[in-house]
Order: C-alpha cells, then sequence, then structure tokens
DNA sequence: TTCACGATGGTCT
DNA sequence: GACCATCGTGAAC
C-alpha cells in the first residue's frame, strides 16, 4: 500500500514551475483520512508562473495567495468561484509566487472514502477536475501551507513507477495568458479533465492555439489501446 | 459520450 | 464585477 511510496523531497522538485508541472504527472497525492487512507495518480497539472496574467500572485501578495510567496514543495489551497477547492503545488524561491495546479488523478486506494465525500458518481469522475479532486480528498483552506514533501494528513509521494507519455496544452478556463502551453497530462488517460481536443484524442482544431502539442513520436491510436487495457484492471488490485 | 449552456456564490480588484 | 469550476439539463455526434 502507501507504505511502498516515499515522499517527495524538496530537492528533487524542479527549480522551474513548468518543469515541476511535468515532474507531477504519474506522482502520488496521498491523504489520510478519518475512514482511510485515499491515494491518487496525478495526470493532469498546470503551471502557473510569476510574469504569467493568470496567476494569482501576478499582482503581488494578497490574504489569499501569501503560501505561494512562501517555501516550494507546500500546498497553496483557494477557493473558486465560491464554490470549489482548488489544490495547488508551491515552487519556487521564497518571496517569488509561483505554483503548480493538481487538475486531475486517477483513484489508486481508498475509492470507498472518496466517494463518500463525493457521492455516488463513476470511479472515472472522482478525481477529474480540480474541485472534485479537492472534494474527494476532503481538502478545503485548513490545509492551506502544509508540507508536501513530509509524511502528515496531506503529501506527495512516488512509488517508482514509470511514467507514461505525457502531452502539452494550454490551460483552461482561463482568460488572461491563455495562449501559454503550461499544462500537461497523461495522454491516452481517461481520468484527465477538459474537452478531448485538449488532450490530444478529438478531431484536429483550426484555432493553433488550443491545438495539443506532442511532445513524443507515439501514435494517438496506441495510446489509446493502452487505456483500454489499463481500464480493464481494478484500480484496488494490486 | 461529449459539449454548450445557465445558475451557483467566496475572494479579490 | 471578474474569476484557475461544478452540476443538471438538453442537444448533437
Amino acid at each position: 500500500m502507501h507504505e511502498f511510496a516515499r515522499p517527495l523531497s524538496r530537492d528533487e522538485l524542479p527549480a522551474s514551475t513548468a518543469d515541476l508541472a511535468r515532474f507531477l504527472i504519474g506522482k502520488l497525492v496521498l491523504r489520510a483520512l478519518p475512514d482511510g487512507f485515499a491515494v491518487a495518480r496525478i495526470v493532469e497539472t498546470e503551471a502557473y508562473l510569476a510574469d504569467d496574467a493568470a496567476c494569482h500572485a501576478f499582482r503581488g501578495p494578497t490574504p489569499r495567495n501569501r503560501t505561494m510567496f512562501g517555501p516550494p514543495g507546500h500546498a497553496y489551497v483557494y477557493r473558486a468561484y465560491g464554490v470549489c477547492w482548488m489544490l495547488n503545488v508551491t515552487n519556487a524561491a521564497i518571496g517569488i509566487g509561483e505554483a503548480v495546479l493538481i487538475r486531475a488523478a486517477e483513484p489508486v486506494t481508498g475509492l470507498d472514502a472518496m466517494m463518500r465525500h463525493r457521492g455516488e458518481v463513476p470511479t472515472r469522475d472522482l478525481l477529474r477536475g480540480p474541485g472534485r479532486l479537492a472534494s474527494a480528498l476532503a481538502i478545503d483552506r485548513s490545509h492551506d501551507g502544509a508540507d508536501l514533501c513530509a509524511r502528515g494528513p496531506l503529501w506527495l509521494g512516488s512509488d517508482g513507477a514509470a511514467g507514461g507519455d505525457i502531452g502539452m496544452s494550454t490551460r483552461i478556463g482561463i482568460t488572461r495568458d491563455a495562449h501559454l502551453p503550461l499544462r500537461f497530462y497523461l495522454k491516452g488517460s481517461r481520468f484527465v479533465s477538459g474537452p478531448a481536443a485538449l488532450n490530444g484524442q478529438g478531431r484536429a482544431r483550426r484555432n493553433a492555439r488550443s491545438a495539443p502539442v506532442a511532445l513524443d513520436g507515439h501514435v494517438a491510436g496506441e495510446d489509446r489501446a493502452h487505456d483500454r487495457k489499463a481500464d480493464r484492471e481494478d484500480p484496488l488490485d494490486r
């Protein structure tokens, strides 16, 4: 179980926040809940940079975003649209506000606990979307500032699993600096959020700005076939 | 099955 | 008022 995952060390986090977003694909979010341990494998992230108008820290520190200006490897949790909590991983040096938004993950263990928080939804939808992810893992403002590089209520880990093919695209749901390719996702995963056209699975779009950016030479059909195989496997089966 | 639409309502500008 | 989202609904593919 989770004892096979080791916490990520702060030293191994890439200094570049865009690199951190890519680095976190395939890593684990581990959450100690009163009703059990929940583990999820990250399949989608977005980077938010200090000179990026979509970043909360762009206009300087506020009571809400101050943890972004703290040390790397900590949780920045905020409420979006007044209804959903968002889990971010802080990065960059103290005084510089950058972070990676965890957008989606694949359930690994603790599906019962997640469903108790999310209600009866398909397994695919448990953690597909940043608000859903926080809801399923019972993450809220109380986790703002938590150290994610040490075992605790909420931390990041690695089980050494080989990462898959990672795609890159524009970010979702923003208007400012929306053209920057700072979104990363596990290609072929059904647990990734967002429209198919952004995930390398949809029909090609005329608008090049919304087209996914391939980082490797793999064939899309190969990825889909691989995913169907993975789908048949019980996420709880170890 | 996927997407567009409208309503929702904390926090910051 | 704008905003890093979600849900239910309904229509298109």
